[in-house]
DNA sequence: GGACGATGTGAACGCAGGCTAACCTGCGGC
DNA sequence: GCCGCAGGTTAGCCTGCGTTCACATCGTCC
């Protein structure tokens, strides 16, 4: 079970994100993910051990990604906008993973929910850290805050659909992220 | 079915949003529920007709404060500081409703789902007509983009955890709302 | 003081859906 | 040429949980 790297257990993961992300993990059928791969549902169980370690894989992937996007990181000045660089280009190519990863965490055992928190709080310690380099207004907390809520300005572009063409749609979320993560105090309108 | 209300009743709607906010609408069941509330389980259906229904309730409930506190609004210069004023109140004053409001809509049936929807785009057509004031430099898409990942940005804080107190964190999502929304090109850092 | 509606309880029902069982097929190795 | 395993299939099991039922209780109204 959970068979090392085939081509069926890639359309597997594939389809479970697409569907996971729009429909929601609960509303989607072992079935459903079956069919969307080209077999039955019970046919997901050569290579999955269970619908939970589907989810578990997408997360786990998501989360692999980002971070090893994260610490391949030069740490000069300009690591700000490299971060925002990153977390954007992943946020706009991997849609539907970042989706998952987003709303779906819940779905998760407690155990594994706790693992993938403690890489996700590793994630957001490198934010932090590069934050405070060049905000040493803020407390930690504040530091915490801005980062978080940062993040799901990124991260929003995973749950709505737009017409914009995606480097332009990256380009107005990393000018978005770079201000709000920049705010000093209550900018003057006009 | 439905019956008007009720102390017990408006328990139940306290409970269930706390419990859904926490744990998530499919990780719940109505005997946690009715407990909560200080029945047990198949009480809560002298209430509600069913645990739908009370999810119903919720984010009806959270659209509807939003929707008529936008409308009820003067419209003049400072109308952008208003509405993100309006938003953060409701957001650091209601954690539970606008947390299930968030992540819990894809629980609802298609077509409440879809009336709540209508009700969502009207709250944001109120905020991109704002918006649309003062930001003559961004084409429509581009404006929905940047209203859409502004409430992200706030709505967060229904998601996360921090020790500051709400008021200071009012104070600091205001500001990166604010500068999101202005932020008109990529920012000079220091 | 009996009828009644509102509210709550414990027991049981029904069913969706994840998962298992039993079986089939083709292919690579000895 | 047979063995064995990887990867499918169909049918069915079984558990959890939302919901319903029959019944108790208790004010309230005539």
């Amino acid at each position: 079970m959970t068979t090392a790297a085939g081509p069926r257990r890639e359309l597997l993961l594939e389809a479970a994100a697409d569907l996971f992300a729009a429909r929601g993990y609960f509303a989607v059928g072992i079935d459903d993910i079956g069919t969307a791969a080209g077999i039955t549902g019970p046919g997901v169980y050569r290579h999955f051990a269970s619908k939970q370690a589907l989810l578990e894989s997408l997360c786990d992937r998501a989360m692999t990604q980002l971070l090893s996007g994260a610490q391949g990181l030069s740490g000069g000045d300009s690591a700000l906008e490299a971060l925002v660089d990153l977390h954007v280009a992943f946020a706009v190519g991997e849609r539907a993973l970042l989706g998952v990863w987003v709303r779906e965490q819940r779905a998760l055992s407690d155990e594994v929910r706790r693992s993938l928190r403690r890489r996700q709080r590793s994630y957001e310690q490198v934010w932090r850290e590069v934050v405070a380099r060049q905000r040493d207004d803020l407390s930690e907390p504040e530091i915490a805050v801005v980062v978080t809520a940062t993040l799901a300005l990124l991260n929003s572009t995973a749950l709505f659909d737009t017409s914009l063409p995606p480097d332009r749609l990256g380009r107005l979320l990393r000018r978005m992220a770079l201000a709000a993560l920049m705010a000093r105090r209550t900018p003057s309108l006009r």
